[in-house]
DNA sequence: TATGAATGAGCCTTCATTCAT
DNA sequence: CATGAATGAAGGCTCATTCAT
């Protein structure tokens, strides 16, 4: 079954699909998922409703696209920053940094990302974003680990410690506004004195 | 012949509609409310389509009867607390106990919540459910923000506080599993260990 | 994947069923199954666009129905005949004659039916119908072998007498008449004359 | 710099058009008319979308013509042979090899034209098409009248053996493979053998 | 000539809701 | 009280056709 007309590769391609991308986050993060229509997300975007079949296969690929946008980045970031020699504290100061940042950077898409959960669970298609989320948590996992071992982190059980930190740093998206009161370091840095030690 | 209308109110039928509250609450926590349909939820359930209507006018009430059992209770025993003559500190290590357990019983209801965000940010019909999460947030903010004055939290911005402790409890129902390692008491203890002083 | 409303079943749905199959047939038969939408369809039948998805899944499975409420009698009938005890000549002029009558009888089946032999031979979930056409014509190379074997054939190649006989009967859905000049029974012998021998 | 406009006409281009039409006459009788796209259509015959509609003002415009292409040369060497001299069986006996010949020879073409018979019966632009087959049945009515006047065929009514040659002969498009047991004038000779008198 | 991205109307299908039984 | 067939509006998606390049 070869879909017609066949380029659909390109980099003019690629930089328009990932411009709707982006666009769509920040129209499902503010209308839902669920309840924008194609034809509504077309007018939101300034595009017909068959447009967006030209980037996408169907709505639930353009909402993966969304977390695969959200998750590309943070991932190769936080690797190489894990894999780095530097002490296990120093990697976590600056992972939830980065942390922090992205999701602040990525407000809409992380809106997406937590809502759609359940098909993110339970959905087939979804096997690589869920294995990119397990990937992020095993890294944390480690690196809050190795810190520990250092005597570095607050006296908790670390795998609480972990489901913690993955709790307020996600939360950060539900709350957060542009321009408020505290810059995204003084957040990561507010959560990193509830979990370092003392 | 027509016998006399149907109820709609009464112990019997209230009991019956709560059943069918909590029975939903875990069709919707793990099909998705959006993917669930009526008809679908009501074999779930053991009824008829129609025995839905019964006991909710629409679909969208039977979800703001779910987030109504999740909040009510939780909502009077936390102002029961707070409005008692204990220390902060005392009050906030009860509230974080009484809350973190009921996340855990409530799993179900909490992830239904959590994942229709959207509808009860936006949607119409949802001042009281609204209203319901505001004054939880607000009491909480109260117990921290005098524990704090007391001098017993640690020495992060309040209100970053109060919304890294929203974000690590709300998310427990997220990976909290039954018969899990640790007691709903340990959970709440560790993170109190992050957010109460050395 | 459970189907809402368990039920569908029992001998009134199966009689509606039936009917439906045999009415949408005939719309199909006048307009094109492509060219006819469910809601046409609905509009033609006197019933609302839902109502034809509570007989059937998919509108394709209802063109599926028409081909096996088109076979399965004929082929019933067919397989009783062929199993008698008569001479092989007396069995193909008796499944001839049946066989005419039934397509007379389901003209519109019968122009669904080769309308669509794209979907039949194709189609994914058309096995059982590819498999009622095969053994029809199985049955019919039988009988025709016997009858010849026994002399009583015309002096053609059998396989293609096969398929003279399947052209011809078949045919006669396109240009049959209700109330036509011949019978079905004079068609019919008309069919044998020719493929008899002298 | 605008080149003077395309031609669409000239002998190039009527070449490159019947290309496509037999190209696209085999597309449509694997894949079927209404299930393939214009962009599939194009990808199969290695050109864009946009080239077929150099050729062809719409769809439907090429599946009319694929018609003629099937029509026009057959209906032309009947014409020619039902004018001449020889006796009716003898013509008859050339309409029948020269038409299966010409089945076989376009057998994709045969299947569209049969396969979309509803669009030929009830289309508003198919009049032509529809003329032409009306032509060849009338041509064929007169010869096979004459040789049964001759008393040259079988001792069936004769309208009935029109319509019995007309089923038989177009249905060998649907059973005849190439390089196939019997020649298309054993096929035709067979069939001849069932009409003419023994 | 040729391309292929874009359009938007129309299709199949789903589903919340109603109501006769 | 309960049922489940029926409704019809709306959603996701396809596709013939157009047109700027």
């Amino acid at each position: 079954m070869p879909r017609p007309d066949s380029p659909r590769t390109g980099a003019r391609w690629d930089r328009r699909r990932a411009e709707l991308v982006t666009e769509a986050a920040r129209v499902f993060a503010r209308n839902g998922y669920d309840q924008t229509s194609v034809p509504e997300l077309g007018e939101a975007l300034g595009r017909a409703t068959g447009a967006i079949y030209h980037y996408f296969p169907s709505k639930e690929e353009l909402l993966i696209a969304i977390c695969d946008q959200l998750m590309e980045p943070l991932l190769s970031e936080a690797e190489a920053l894990a894999s780095g020699p530097d002490p296990a504290a120093d990697q976590l100061r600056a992972l939830v940094r980065l942390w922090v940042a992205h999701v602040i950077e990525h407000r809409d898409h992380m809106l997406v990302f937590q809502q759609e959960r359940h098909a993110i669970d339970h959905g087939a298609q979804w096997r690589e974003v869920r294995a990119s989320r397990k990937r992020f948590e095993r890294l944390l996992e480690g690196v809050v680990e190795r810190a520990g071992a250092e005597g570095r982190t607050a006296a908790v059980d670390p795998r609480l410690l972990v489901v913690a930190l993955l709790g307020m740093v996600n939360h950060t998206a539900q709350w957060h506004r542009p321009r408020g009161r505290l810059s995204p370091k003084q957040i990561a840095d507010g959560y990193l004195d509830l979990v370092l030690a003392g």
